[in-house]
DNA sequence: TATGCCGGGAA
DNA sequence: TTCCCGGCATA
């Protein structure tokens, strides 16, 4: 990746003529807006926090009432829905690593994050949520996402037949990257297999080594059965898949997890427990899929990241984003290297920094979303680009001085944009 | 370096 | 909500 550009020259002019002219039109407009739908967004959060939970109960009802094979089922919701959550890793990637810009290298990304987070983090596979609260290494590195995703982003594209570099310990993994991907599966564990139990609950995803283990987990976690956790209808079998981990693999995994797994820990979780959701729970799935519970919030939320954590000091607003990701991915286009004038803007490049650390924290729950929410918005900074261009004309501080600074405009004395003296 | 202003925190 | 201020971006 050699940036050849004399981005320098191009920024600058570019910069200087692109800021004035377009971007302080749109950051006006940009401003208007977002005040706005903050205050709308907060109250349809609210609405939909209640809908999630709703869809949750009649999710979790049908699915138990109606005899489907949840695993099975699963599994291959898991594997269709890769696709979304490929779009949402791209966009992530784009905005977290500038480095990696191939959208393909998603796709291994998630797979090998699941049967990574199957076998090396537990919890974190399938529950886009709780993974991270229960990953403490998905904390441990924040910003090493872009070098392990780079490098795996190339492979798959670049090479369309050959098999896909992350080895996958489960069968099913595999299976399902076949189906996703189309590419041919060649690896198959030979080696020593060992049988864990995950917890396929929304946004759960532990992963145990007994099944009984398994179900005890569900019926007392997710059931709700405390009182009698020994006893088993055989409901949990619906909310526990099995998986086989080669050790090899694992080791592999692991490995590649501990550079990749910050990056993971932003994209891949989330894209796990929106394929289950959206899965399963067909109706309720489209309308949570934005309202999303615990479960389907972690999707969301990353998406949101995507979008406007980026810009690296946007923190509360959502809206702006789009012109941190758009932009710069606009350009991205033509080739990975090409990118350097747009992508250099000073908003995306901070980005990935800030945001990936925070996102980690946030994993809890309505909690988790404020926080990402602002530190993800704080990225977007689409912000930054939308910051009003300096005042020309003179303001409070300079027509009074700092003698008579009770002269000033109210919003001069915060430290405000002057009111008084507006350009 | 001075200035303007955003984002956040405290009261 | 008001007031302040840290810190960043720009001139």
């Amino acid at each position: 990746m050699t940036f050849t550009f004399q981005p320098e020259d191009l920024k600058r002019d570019s910069s200087k003529k692109m800021s004035h002219q377009h971007l302080f039109p749109l950051a006006m407009e940009e401003d208007v807006k977002t005040a706005d739908t903050k205050k709308a967004n907060r109250a349809l959060d609210h609405e939909k926090e209640n809908t999630r939970s709703i869809c949750l109960l009649e999710q979790k009802r049908k699915v138990v009432s109606s005899n489907i094979d949840v695993p099975p089922a699963r599994k291959s919701s898991e594997e269709l829905d890769m696709d979304k959550v490929t779009a949402a890793m791209v966009l992530t990637s784009l905005s977290t690593s500038p480095l990696v810009r191939s959208p393909p290298v998603r796709p291994n990304e998630g797979l090998s994050g699941s049967w990574k987070e199957g076998g090396g983090v537990p919890s974190s596979s399938s529950s886009s949520g709780y993974w991270s609260w229960s990953a403490p290494s998905d904390q441990s590195n924040p910003s090493t996402p872009s070098p392990p995703l780079s490098a795996d982003s190339f492979k798959p594209f670049r090479s369309p037949a050959p098999p896909p570099p992350p080895p996958d310990d489960g069968i099913d993994e595999a299976e399902a990257s076949n189906l996703l991907f189309d590419e041919p599966i060649p690896r198959k564990r030979k080696n020593s297999m060992k049988v864990m139990f995950k917890c396929l609950w929304k946004n759960c995803g532990k992963v145990l080594s007994t099944a009984a283990g398994i179900q005890k987990h569900i019926r007392t976690i997710h059931l709700g059965r405390i009182g009698d956790s020994d006893y088993s209808d055989g409901e949990e079998d619906f909310y526990y898949t099995e998986i086989k981990l080669n050790t090899d693999s694992v080791a592999d995994g692991l490995s590649s997890l501990a550079p990749v797994s910050p990056s993971q820990s932003l994209a891949s979780p989330p894209t796990f427990p929106i394929p289950d959701s959206s899965r399963t729970e067909t109706p309720c799935a489209k309308t949570e899929t934005k309202l999303m519970t615990p479960l389907s919030r972690s999707a969301p939320t990353t998406l949101y990241l995507v979008h406007t954590d980026h810009a690296y000091q946007v923190t509360s607003e959502g809206p702006p984003r789009p012109p941190v990701t758009i932009p710069g991915s606009a350009k991205f286009t033509p080739n990975g290297s090409s990118f350097s004038i747009s992508w250099q803007s000073p908003p995306v490049t901070f980005t990935g920094i800030p945001v990936s650390p925070t996102h980690n924290h946030p994993v809890g729950t309505g909690e988790q979303r404020q926080h990402t929410h602002t530190v993800l918005s704080s990225p977007p900074r689409g912000t930054v680009s939308l910051r009003k261009p300096r005042g020309e004309g003179k303001k409070c501080r300079k027509v009074y001085g700092m003698e008579n600074r009770d002269l000033w405009c109210t919003a001069c004395r915060w430290k405000k944009a002057c009111q008084r003296f507006t350009d």
